[in-house]
DNA sequence: TTGAAAGCGCTAACAG
DNA sequence: CTGTTAGCGCTTTCAA
């Protein structure tokens, strides 16, 4: 670090003159002649002067880095909110710095632990699928970090989130596979506990009653793991076809358990979706080209990313602490290609 | 940052002792005496003391963080890597700061000296499209910069380099294709400048060459900015499909080209492979599930990721700099699939 | 308009 | 074994 870089005082040697003066011509303090400035100025373009962000940091405890955390980052949706992350901050003067928790709960403890000793000045955060009990995050708010939730939030902190309408994702995506004539609609989802789940499950719950469908619990499949490991989804869609009276579609609740289900019905040579139809909640840009192309629920996964990171930043630099918490809510978009068509 | 946190002057305080006993109690040296350091360890346990970073790193002058500049991280391959840099340096006590360039010279430069700025100790690095020019690296590496390329690699710089075995992945996926009756083979590849579009054209022509097929230039087809517009993705497919002497097979030479083809042969109509086969470098895992199933040219993302970061650490913490730089190539490996099924 | 001095939190050389 | 001191690079009073 720090490469034989120039720093203040070498310039304050050079131009024979204080230190401070130098600092503060560089930020054109009104308490400096113009003459100075320039002086100053020059001779920091020269030795192409950059300021040490660590000494900056220490002395003014700010680090202009927010710390990011998610689950994976080899996921389209995720991918797709670091950008809108990434697209803010920069323009704010933030870095990011970013760690992955795998699902796993003592990686994002560690990640947490690591970010915030990092020192950063806001965390954005998707909570892992193992995570049940947030205390190492309510221990960093209330020593005052600043936190914005998106996607995977938790009720247990009072500060902004950002999530899509997943209930009305679910809503909508099973709506449309009652009204192609489905009646046998399976839900394989993710853990229990996230709070994606249970929002779609409502969503999907609901769209079931409205059109006089029972709600059948044997139809719905849970992942512990969200679908990290293809056994338990492999597991789910077994149990779904040995069903004596077994479902006529599936509604899968996220990207990685939706593009397996395709590959998993493929090497059973089940086709889709004639014996079974497919529709399920995936940012992959590729739905169109799969076989058969893949209906989908859309997240805007870019504009939450922004907002999220929006939120935080105005959270940072709030004078005043907030007392009002936001959550965003943004909607999805219902794709319908080949693997739901019509029945009718 | 550091909201509320305890100092080591805090804990002297407490224990009436000064900072600098505490400090070294903190790392166990042999010239504390145990009682102190049980004390010491003790307090600062009970009040959760977290070095801060800033400090350590201004003292120490390392800040134990690693750049990474990659140009999208909305790519399969470039995902893996991530996760294989991460793996490392975690490990090591490494965190990363991660940046994308979106393929713009510009952004690459602001990254890289935004990097710089942060005080990293090490970079690692995929070069953008539009970069023709990596004065922004030699004068970093002049200064002292560890730097690891990886993927689209430098010649301009000594330094370590981790890549895939472009040539050969080329070779066999253009000998496959001749195998399997194909005579006529286009490729669909990256920007003319960067080091894995050259690799890769030269593993196709020498398989052309060997078996006695013709180099045509106009089967050729250069994506200025690597398909990231899907414009040029398009304008190449078409020139290709108008040619008198069209060709029977498409080799494409990245990802992005490789999943976007398949979709625009899709919406033409066109047949994969009976009326043209398609091959092409991804790491997408969903290449079985596709329409048809996409045979592909696949690169140990998450190892080349391990290995460039294990490099970079090495050459941070090695006492002498190096003088001997290695240029690691790792296999592709090649699936072939339903879309270059044999027409013999 | 400029400079001297203190201090952010931590470490390391040197004294005691 | 423990304390004092100085300093990493920068900012910010306060004094000149």
């Amino acid at each position: 670090m720090n490469f034989g870089a120039i720093t203040i005082k070498d310039i304050a040697k050079e131009l024979g003159i204080s230190a401070s003066a130098v600092s503060k011509a560089l930020k054109d303090s009104h308490e400096i002649s113009e003459k100075t400035k320039k002086l100053v100025l020059e001779c920091a373009q020269k030795h192409n002067y950059q300021p040490n962000p660590m000494a900056r940091s220490l002395k003014q405890g700010k680090s202009k880095s927010l710390g990011v955390v998610i689950p994976t980052i080899d996921n389209n949706f995720f991918s797709q909110v670091i950008d809108g992350i990434e697209s803010v901050a920069y323009s704010k003067g933030y870095n990011i710095i970013m760690t992955q928790t795998h699902e796993l709960y003592d990686l994002e403890l560690s990640n947490v632990e690591h970010l915030a000793m990092r020192s950063i000045d806001g965390l954005l955060i998707s909570l892992s699928i193992e995570t049940e009990n947030i205390d190492h995050l309510k221990r960093l708010h209330n020593m005052g970090l600043p936190i914005v939730f998106f996607d995977r939030v938790s009720n247990e902190i009072e500060t902004h989130k950002v999530i899509a309408d997943n209930y009305k994702g679910a809503y909508d995506a099973t709506t449309h596979l009652i009204r192609s004539g489905y009646r046998k609609i399976a839900h394989i989802t993710s853990a229990v506990n996230i709070s994606i789940t249970a929002e779609r499950l409502k969503g999907y719950c609901a769209a079931l009653e409205e059109n006089g469908l029972p709600v059948n619990d044997k139809y719905i499949k849970y992942c512990p793991q969200g679908g990290k490991a293809i056994t338990e989804i492999e597991t789910a869609l077994t149990d779904l076809l040995n069903m004596q009276d077994k479902p006529d579609a599936i509604f899968t609740a996220t990207d990685r358990t939706t593009t397996t289900i395709i590959g998993l019905l493929h090497k059973l040579k089940i086709k889709i979706p004639q014996d079974i139809a497919l529709l399920g909640f995936t940012n992959t840009q590729m739905a169109y080209v799969l076989n058969p192309s893949l209906s989908q629920v859309y997240q805007p996964g870019f504009e939450m990313g922004k907002k999220a990171t929006g939120m935080l930043i105005n959270l940072i630099e709030s004078r005043k602490p907030a007392t009002e918490f936001e959550t965003v809510v943004f909607p999805t978009q219902l794709f319908t290609r080949e693997s739901t068509k019509s029945l009718l």
